[in-house]
DNA sequence: TTAATGACCTATC
DNA sequence: CGATAGGCCATTA
């Protein structure tokens, strides 16, 4: 089935290891800028939790939905420490270092 | 089919 | 600066 789902997982699960993306972004590779709140329901959805990294997205802030589906904001903290990437005081992820660039491992510019 | 919902984003008061 | 409103789209009931 082809749904807006299955794109956006798609491109979440392209996230590479220590790299965070926004809902935004997400939709915007998924295909439609507009896909903000779809790929919010998406990962609400959450229907392969571990294969889809639902902690690599957040939301323009660096910061993720105030419900997350593994168990809360603090597990995903823990999700993202793991794989390297730092927080700022305030809880949210540092954008400015850890933003995925939208492309995968090795496709540097 | 219609109506309602949502882990968003942007603009405005 | 904080809170509120509206708009966009797909999915579910």
């Amino acid at each position: 089935m082809q749904s807006a789902f299955e794109r956006i997982y798609a491109v979440v699960r392209q996230i590479p290891c220590g790299k965070v993306a926004t809902y935004g972004m997400v939709a915007q590779l998924a295909g439609n800028p507009r896909w903000a709140r779809v790929v919010g329901y998406a990962l609400h959805a959450n229907p392969a939790p571990g294969v889809i990294p639902c902690h690599r997205v957040v939301n323009r802030e660096g910061r993720l939905a105030p419900a997350f589906a593994f168990g809360g904001e603090d597990r995903q903290r823990e999700l993202l420490a793991a794989e390297g990437v730092q927080f700022g005081a305030d809880g949210c992820v540092l954008l400015s270092e850890y933003l995925w660039n939208g492309l995968k491992e090795g496709e540097t510019p």
